[in-house]
DNA sequence: ACCTGAACACCGTTCAAGT
DNA sequence: ACCTGAACACCGTTCAAGT
């Protein structure tokens, strides 16, 4: 190994970052353990050491994307519903970094092993936006189904064009896609306020 | 020898409804080519005399799992609207009705590799609840993303469940969010007519 | 045309053994 | 504590050969 630097201490931290460049560099279908192990320069085994398992090691470089996206300042006049919508494009930006980006973090965030980040803000910002407290938890999950949907649908169409698949269809328009649910969460805060049944 | 008596023939459709039997059985991470075999009392290899590649099995599945879905019928009075939840609610039971239906079908949509299905009359029905035509496909994906992430969520969760990961949320009302979208569509529908922009 | 039998090039995970 | 080396029990896919 000419020029090998044997790193002082391996951490889980170490092996997160790595699974990051790796995903970068090859895609979710090729980030296996035993490229990591050579990554790390190390045997796929001693990864077992740092991270209890594969799912485990995804659920923690979903929360790593989500962590190193941006995170835009709202003007000072911005109210909660422009400061989602600001919030939805940093999400969006975040997964959209990576090759399947948004197929890990949406995975990871449905089994319940990471992806959590976004949601205390975004369910704050529902609420301050007038949404009734027993449907801000299901207005969030509405919110971040769209924007992880359409990029997962984003990226896996660049994939199938890549492979060669037909696909025919024109990518769908996120900021009018995310304007429809953002006019719908209005409605919905609209209804609370006049003391309303659910919107229909 | 047309008309003689011989051995069942295996067509394509044979191997897709084993592979739907197989997936209501044991779920998709066990839905393999060795397991399909054994369920058709053949080889593996013998598959692919039916089919490409597994993918495009699964996107076969996908349009079975759709194809296999209820379709209630509208009531006489019933706006486009109306019509839609109803639409959305029909294909949500069409994909909650296999383990793991909603990540094929979503997946295999996404891949452009079937799911196709309920496309047309979802933009159809936009079209005649007032939606601008230009906006149309990125309201129906919008409509569609929601409801598969919905499902998605839900069996990923109950998945989660069974693998004994501590989830802590409460399933998202689908109802509620299925009407924060339609109300955005509303929003859309009524400013297309009013002459606006896009809502926001 | 349809299928077998065997192989190829991989996976995630485990574990006794080393240091 | 951290890692090696080797194995275990699998994958999807290919292909010459049979019928």
């Amino acid at each position: 190994m000419p020029g090998a630097t044997r790193r002082p201490v391996r951490r889980r931290a170490d092996v997160v970052a790595a699974a990051l460049d790796l995903l970068a560099r090859v895609g979710l279908p090729d980030l296996t353990m035993r490229a990591l192990g050579a990554e790390l320069g190390v045997q796929q085994s001693a990864i077992y050491h740092h991270v209890e398992s594969k799912q485990a090691l995804l659920g923690a470089v979903a929360d790593e994307i989500l962590a190193r996206g941006p995170r835009r300042r709202p003007r000072a006049d911005a109210g909660p519903l422009d400061v989602l919508r600001l919030r939805c494009e940093d999400v969006r930006a975040a997964v959209l970094a990576y090759p399947d980006g948004a197929d890990v973090v949406m995975s990871m965030w449905a089994f319940g092993l990471g992806g959590r980040s976004p949601v205390a803000e975004v369910d704050a910002l529902l609420g301050s936006a007038g949404v009734p407290a027993e449907h801000v938890t299901t207005a969030g999950r509405t919110v971040l189904h769209f924007v992880y949907g359409h990029a997962y649908d984003e990226q896996s169409r660049a994939q199938a064009a890549r492979a060669g698949i037909v696909t025919a269809d024109a990518p769908a328009d996120f900021a009018t896609g995310l304007g429809i649910v953002l006019a719908g969460v209005r409605a919905l805060a609209e209804d609370g306020r006049a003391g309303g049944s659910q919107p229909g």
